[in-house]
Parts: structure tokens; sequence; C-alpha cells
DNA sequence: CGGCGTTGTGGTAGCGCTAACATAATGGAT
DNA sequence: ATCCATTATGTTAGCGCTACCACAACGCCG
């Protein structure tokens, strides 16, 4: 029997029957009327339309998630919501994502592959289309979390060289090496590399920057390596240690931008000359970097656009289409500027 | 009949179903095992708990909303999501929210009023238990679709007076008060007010400075608005622009600190001595402001507390309890350093 | 003018889960 | 032993929507 009413005390929010109810027409119509217009006469359309903005209409995406088997959900993980430069990638991803009708499902790691593999599991019960997430070092679970029920996956930021993963990105080992191309070339000599936050990311560019300058220079640059999270004013008691524990450096290549801002500052307030005692590089080219004092010379990577290859990457695979090219390599640009 | 089988062709996902008949026991009986540890014994649980591992079990979040009312999302407007400010506010709901098992869907307005509306339309389908808005103008509408089926909103950054609603923040006006007494009181008497990207919380800080200086000067402060964007290079170009619309100018309060470490970057290049020559000041207290040459002056602002504050007290409207205040101040400091 | 594709519309079942109601099994207190 | 209050578990219906099928109405063809 069709008795026992309704649990919840009418919610008061309209419905599609609601709307149907008051259009005089079927649920499915109205269904219809929002998802395929073109299915529906004009007449009818008009009249569903009306009825459902007196009646306030919102649908629910939780019940067409489960009618429909697509939840027009994107997952996107990233390391950390208050660094920029992620948050460029997001905008990138949402301006390709939001026009298609998908609604961005965000988290944020903390540059922990086991972190990730728990928000992602978090985030898969929203039954996502497509996923994207930052770097290629996943646990082996995260990849099996995709794979069961195949998930569309992109990966941003570096470039994945397994065959069957799809990456859009830049070398970052290919930026290290060109800040030390950069140095030799001006003759700075006793370089080193400092660096924060070790992510893979982090640890390319580095290696990149102490392969050149090992094969160029025969001799190791001094590498100064902390865990802890970037800031400028890490930067600035980085470059104070490295200065103590090696005195006659001449060029130091920051892995961000962040940490070189903070050593430019440093060496205002103490009285050391950017570039003549110490030539300085970061990596990103944040807005700032341009106008410190003296401006930063760093490695300009295309943050925005990865965000958008990546999406307009996953909008392909979500639909099902062969794609030209796996991998999307972005590049990076070196600005020699006034720091070096 | 029960026939015309499942039209996905089987999509591998493990269902409460499968976990139910791997573990030998009822669907209702995983349904708590995961929900409500208690109501299980030990052993069903762990019989549960075992089958669900092996079977990669994810629950659905879209049949759990659609059957139990709760969706256990917050939806969460902000003005701008590359804008270091919110992305604090947004740490702050998240680290309170994410424990209690909330997911945030966020979205960013652009300053928009009525992209704002729009946004939080789309928001709405994802049934969310709460809403959490910046500052207090809103469209009409805006609210309406709040009321309807009555939605938890708390209002972040401003204080709201309306004695219906929630709001955490602090006075933006009293922000710029602060400034201007800040400056008075050094004995800079040819003071201006510049601003870009002019939604309320800008304006009111601007009206705060003027009132002061009214007050206590009796002449207007120099004033220079634009409808841009924030950045560090707009904050050159108005400090040239300002300069040369009135040179005599000797202290300048820019709306954000963005705008402030332009100005401070520009007066560097065109050998401007700060403060002697002119005194600046900004507002928030951007890591990079206590760091930059000359040091800024600056009001800080808790953004992260903030969220944390509006966080806590969505999650009581949310469990329908009745709050001790519908309005939290959470104040500001004012900060000199060199740069005034 | 019967056949056939097209277009517009509707009925029904079921997506995966949980609220609300059983019912069964326990453990005292009487 | 009998009763009752727990506690543990199960059955059923239905959340709001869409896939799938069915069918009516309309041309348009030969």
């Amino acid at each position: 029997m069709a008795g026992r009413k309704a649990r919840s005390p009418v919610k008061g929010r309209a419905t599609i029957k609601d709307v149907a109810a008051a259009a005089n027409t079927s649920m499915i119509s109205v269904s219809r009327a929002f998802r395929e217009t073109s299915k529906v006469s004009p007449a009818l359309r008009a009249r569903i339309e009306q009825a459902a903005a007196t009646l306030g209409y919102v649908p629910d995406r939780a019940a067409s998630a489960l009618a429909s088997s697509r939840s027009m959900n994107v997952a996107v993980l990233i390391p950390s919501i208050t660094n920029m430069v992620f948050m460029e990638v997001i905008a990138g991803i949402n301006d390709i994502l939001s026009p298609e009708g998908y609604q961005l499902i965000t988290a944020a790691t903390d540059y922990s592959p086991v972190e990730e593999h728990r928000l992602l599991r978090g985030l898969l019960s929203f039954r996502p289309d497509g996923v994207l997430l930052c770097g290629t070092d996943h646990l082996p679970q995260t990849f099996q979390l995709l794979t069961e029920p195949a998930v569309p996956v992109v990966h941003m930021m570096e470039l994945h060289h397994r065959p069957d993963s799809y990456s859009v990105g830049f070398s970052q080992e290919g930026g290290g090496a060109a800040v030390a191309h950069h140095f030799l070339e001006r003759g700075y000599e006793r370089v080193g590399f400092v660096a924060s936050q070790l992510d893979p990311r982090t640890m390319a560019r580095g290696a990149g920057f102490q392969r050149v300058v090992e094969e160029r220079m025969h001799v190791a640059p001094y590498v100064l390596t902390v865990p802890d999270r970037s800031s400028i004013e890490l930067g600035a008691r980085l470059t104070a240690r490295a200065l103590q524990e090696c005195p006659d450096l001449n060029a130091l290549f920051f892995c961000n931008d962040d940490l070189a801002q903070g050593a430019l500052f440093y060496c205002q307030r103490h009285g050391i000359n950017v570039p003549q005692q110490l030539a300085i590089a970061g990596f990103n080219d944040l807005p700032a970097s341009a106008w410190i004092m003296p401006a930063l010379s760093t490695v300009a990577t295309p943050r925005y656009e990865i965000g958008r290859e990546s999406a307009k990457m996953l909008v392909d695979l979500m639909l099902g289409n062969e794609l030209a090219f796996p991998r999307l390599d972005l590049g990076f640009t070196f600005i020699a500027r006034e720091s070096s």
C-alpha cells in the first residue's frame, strides 16, 4: 500500500514531479526539457520553464547522478590550496570544465601521497566522471582505485612516461638544467641549489641543475634541502645558512620563487649586492618576481595553460574519444632578469 | 517481473548489496557499520569491513544524500580563487568541516553578485546542508534561494547587521580608520586613499579612512579608485598616477597589500624615499609584507580564523543548535612597520 | 492509401542508499 | 520461569531522477 507518507515533513523543495504537475505534463518531459532541449517542443518547453521558475525548481544532482551514472563531477587533487601556483592551475581547469557543465570537487593533499590516497577515496564517493591529479608519484593503491571501474585520469605538471597514462606539463628537470646553463654562461662557477618542500617536482628541478653543473664543471654544486613548507621567511633563513656553510658561493638556484624572493629580501637587508656578490634565480615566475628589486631571474611556467589543457584532455577522455597524444609538453621559459 | 536487467553493463563498482552478500548480512547492517559503528556488533563489523576492503567498496554520496536528505556538502562562494586572502579563509573552513565529514563545494564569483546568484543556483543542486558566503551584499534573489527550503548560511568577512543573519568578520571601516589615525599621529597630513577592485569591503575601508581624515583634518583626502583587478603592477601604476595628480602627497593608504607592495617597488625603482618622502600602508598583511623593503605597515586580518569560526558557526546551525551570538567580530590589528 | 521513418510524449522500473518500522536475541529484575 | 528493557539485525519502501521501452501523431514515399 502506498501508505506511510514521505519521511521528511515536506521539505518544500520542488521536484521534477511538482514541475510536471504544474506544467501539466510528465516527469520525463521535464527532465528532457532541461537536458535535451531539442527533444521537447517549444510550446511544452515554455510551459515547463515557466512552471519551474515559479516553483523555484533546482534539479538534484544526486538523483540525476544516481539515475544516469554520469555525475558531471570532476575530482581535482592538488598539493596545496594556499600555493598560488596550483590556484592558477585550478583556474585553468575551471575555465574549461565549468562551461561544459562539470563541477570541480577539490581537495588538497598537503604534498603527501598517503593523504592523496585517502582524499581520493573520499572524492570517489562523488562518482566523478574524471579525475585530475598533480604529478606522477602516487601510491600503487591510488592507481588501483582508479582502475577497477576505470575512471579517466590526467596527470598535471609533470610528464608521465608510462604509455597508458595521460599527462600535461613540462620538464621540471629541464627547468633546473636551464638555470644551470644560465649561471655557467654568466660566469658564476660556485653555484648552489636550495630547496624546501621536497616533492618530486622540486627534486627534479634540483636533479636537472646538478646534472648540468656536474657535466660542465666536473664538480657537484652546493646543495641545501629542508623538508619544511616553502615561504619567503624560509628563503631568507636558508640563504643565511647557505652563505654561512659555504661563504664563497656566488650563485644560488632556489626551487621556487617564494624562497628566492626571501633570499632577495635577505640580501637587501644584509647589504649583499645581488647579482655582483651573489646571483639568485627562482622557479615559477610569480607576479612579484618581475617587480622585486632586483628583478628575479626565474623559470616561467605555464600553470594556467596546464590547467586548461589537462581539462580539455580529460573532457576528451570522458567522452570516450581517442587522444592523438597522451602527453602534452607545454614547456617553460627561462627569464633572465637583474638578479643574475 | 524482475526481468530487463541493469542498464549499465555491470559497471564493476561494488555496492552496499555486494558487500552485504560477501559479509553474509543485510544491506542495512553494512550501511550502519559505516555510519553508526556502535550499532553493529564488533564481529559483524569486522566481517563487513573485511568484505568492503576486498571488494574495494566506496560508498555513493549521491545515493546516500538522496535517501537521507543530508548531503554532507557545504557550498562555499568566494570572490576569487587566485586571491590568497580567500584561500586562507577556505583553509580555515576546511580544517573545521573536513573532520566533521563535510565536503566543500566551492565556486568563485569574480566579485559579481549576479554571478554569485548564478553559481549558488548551481551549487544548490548539490543540496548542501549549509552555505558560506563572502560579504553581505547579495541580490535579493540570492536570499530567496536560501529561504524557500531554509538552508543555514553564514556570511564571512564583514559583519551583517540584519538581526536574522549570521556573520563572522571584522569592521572593514574600522581598519581604514585605524590607518588614518596612524598617518595623522605620525604627522602625515597630505594623505590619500588608492583602491581597485571596488567591492563593498574595499569601499568600507576607504570610507573609514576618509571619515577619520575629514573629522580630524576638516579636509577630504585625495582619493584614486579604479575598477581593475588588484595586482602589484597596478599598484605601481596607480602610485605613479597619484603622485602625478597630486605631487605633494606624503602618505598613501592602499586598499590591499598587493597594491601597496607595487607602490613600494615603484618607489624603490624611482628613488622615492619611503617613508621620508612618501609613507605607505596596505591592508591584509600578506606574508611578503613583513619582508619587503621597507617593511610594509598594514592592517593584519584574521582570515584563517574567520574561516574556522564561520565553519564552526555553520556546523551549529546545521545541527539546529541555537547560537549565542549571531555575529562574531574577530577584529584586526594595525601593524606599524618601516613604510610609515 | 498502406507502409515507414520521424518526432513528440508518456509509463515504469530501478540507480544505491537509508528512515522507519519490525523482529529476534540477550540479560537482568522480579 | 516470566516480564520487560535493551541491543542486534532484518524487511520494506521510497528519496528524485533518467534509461528504456511503448505508442501516438504526423508527414512523405511509391
